[in-house]
DNA sequence: CGAATTGCCGTAAACGTTTCCGATCGGCCG
DNA sequence: CGGCCGATCGGAAACGTTTACGGCAATTCG
């Protein structure tokens, strides 16, 4: 009855319905609405304004079942990592770039859940299997999960954010951590600083690694002395952060700047200046890393080393597709993975915690 | 040969592969992995047993394919309301807890991405309906969204969390607004404040409006004038709290508490009177809402109504299935779909800005 | 003891696509 | 004018499952 204004139910509208209406064959109508070339260009678009008219929409699952792919990429995001607020407000910008970079490339976003402990049967390789998934990104590193390293050592393709896994189709993203700390203490260093401390995370995990060893580098290259009991490590949290704090400010030549790891940990530090009626950033200066929210809406404002966001889910979904098969490359186990880590830079937000004037 | 571990790449072992082995039809292996009652217990066990060597994985596309159902709902969550920080660290614990609660109901999760404006065929129906989605559920509300509300009219199942729009099959749950800032005022009001305030959110926000309504119920049933000053909308975000901060404190006769309906509000009103020298919480009291990570980094700690994220999403996911389809239930056209919104009871936190001993 | 019931299983038809293999039809070249 | 070629299309076989239907034995019941 003429054209509909749009998604009309006419219930379960496929090819062969299009077909049967525009007097050609599911055929045609397949290559019409997936561009291929052997279709006339009146009928293509004869069938292409059909086809909208009555809101056809293409079912994925038999088109995946068919075409052995399923144009979706699976997201691997370890809640409980999350609920210990490690990199949490980290992850939702990280996910909303992923998915919206996914989603340029015409990819779909299925979220993978962890597979419970009881069940052998469960795992992300399965669920990799089940739903036809061409690659897996995967957000954050539990501290060593089985299921993961059986994965990465599959060849399903993987993009790992700020991961440790290693595998024959994996590669890994991250933040220029070393270099975000050698910013961090080159700032403090210009402002005048020369006892410049810092606060670590926990060292088995390689940012925390990568900081440290940004850190210690600059020292170096600036020519400033690193007593040993000016390294504390803590826990990424603010109670560690506080503590360290406590320990440094009680030092015999305590510094008179801090370079934390995080920025929970820096704000910690601050309370423990706080505490000592000493006054940020005059008494003491402090530099955290990661920007979280949190690090806008304390006073004095923290300085920090942010990461960026949008930039690292690019860059994972960017390395991802280079690992996937694409319609015309060869396939992937003939190609050189190259095993190189994406690593994008940082940027440095100077704030009140330790800014020059104050 | 013999037992392999785990996932051999046999490649490819499916139904077939697993009837030929075991010396039974498809149809029969179907069912025993299944759990259909027309097998003998000894063959489902031995071809569970077959499957679990081989590394079997279902094809879950062909499943959907012939079953007419994906076990599978989508995900709408806007990034673009995410990136003005609203409910930010809220939603990852929203996602956290509707995932979980998903899978353990064995639903499989895709996140939809926010069609393109200028693709008139792309939607959320369209994309419900090209993956066989049985439901979706939604995390923020979009300021007016035309391809929710299309969403929404259709006979998809929605669970929308904090989201405004309706339709016939629709429920939305939500925090108790009322209820929480009724909570926060008649706590203040016990620390014996007589003088009260409000920081409201943008009154055309649900949310916001509750929480202002609460408040009003709780003074009156208090005994407690409100001043028409004493009402200042602001937009959920620092700045505006410490300019409405600015304006209470600057009043004739200036409140001595302050409930804030966010907590970035809160925490610049505090900023407010810490620029006026004022201590908090023995010169100004302030209580918050949501509980986001920073209420407990700034000094002193942010009281706040906590929403219960966990809940919130359980809910979400409760409501859901109560308008899906089950395997025996009616279909959803003869059921009657219950329009009573999920209300989630809040949690007063009391930390340092309301402390009473301080 | 015959018939009906039950338990177990195989055959085959779907589900909605894509794609290989031809088929038809003009037109072009030699 | 005949064969060849390119463009355009249709027929039909897949893809991996589920499930209606029917068959065969063993068991039960009248």
């Amino acid at each position: 009855m003429g054209p509909c204004p749009l998604a009309q139910n006419g219930f379960d509208v496929n090819i062969r319905e299009l077909a049967r209406r525009s007097g050609v064959s599911t055929a045609t109508v397949s290559r019409a609405l997936n561009d291929r070339a052997e279709v006339s260009e009146a009928t293509r678009e004869r069938i292409r304004r059909l086809a909208s008219e009555l809101g056809y929409a293409p079912n994925e699952p038999a088109r995946t079942l068919v075409r052995r792919r399923s144009d979706t990429i699976g997201l691997i995001w370890d809640s409980g990592q999350e609920a210990q607020g490690l990199h949490n407000p980290f992850l939702l910008g990280l996910l909303s770039a992923v998915r919206t970079a996914l989603s340029e490339a015409d990819y779909h976003l299925m979220l993978l859940t962890t597979p419970a402990a009881d069940d052998p049967d469960a795992s992300y390789l399965q669920a990799v299997r089940r739903h036809n998934l061409e690659g897996v990104i995967v957000l954050t590193t539990p501290p060593d999960d089985r299921c993961l390293r059986v994965l990465a050592a599959s060849d399903v393709p993987c993009a790992g954010i700020d991961t440790a896994f290693t595998g024959p189709h994996t590669v890994r993203v991250s933040s220029d951590n070393a270099a975000g700390a050698e910013a961090a203490v080159e700032h403090l260093h210009t402002l005048g600083h020369r006892r410049i401390a810092t606060i670590t995370g926990p060292l088995h995990l390689p940012p925390a690694a990568e900081r440290l060893a940004g850190y210690r580098r600059a020292c170096e290259r600036l020519g400033l002395a690193v007593p040993e009991e000016y390294v504390v490590e803590g826990d990424f949290f603010l109670d560690s952060g506080q503590r360290a704090g406590d320990r440094l400010l009680a030092l015999g030549e305590p510094p008179t700047a801090i370079f934390a790891a995080g920025d929970q940990m820096a704000i910690g530090a601050m309370h423990a200046a706080a505490d000592l009626n000493l006054s940020v950033p005059r008494d003491l200066a402090v530099v955290g890393f990661d920007d979280i929210d949190a690090a806008a809406l304390v006073r004095p404002s923290l300085s920090t080393v942010a990461q960026d966001q949008r930039a690292l889910g690019e860059a994972a979904v960017a390395a991802l597709r280079g690992l996937l098969d694409g319609p015309d490359l060869t396939p992937r186990s003939e190609r050189t993975v190259s095993a190189t880590p994406r690593i994008v830079p940082t940027r440095l937000l100077v704030r009140g915690s330790s800014r020059p004037g104050a």
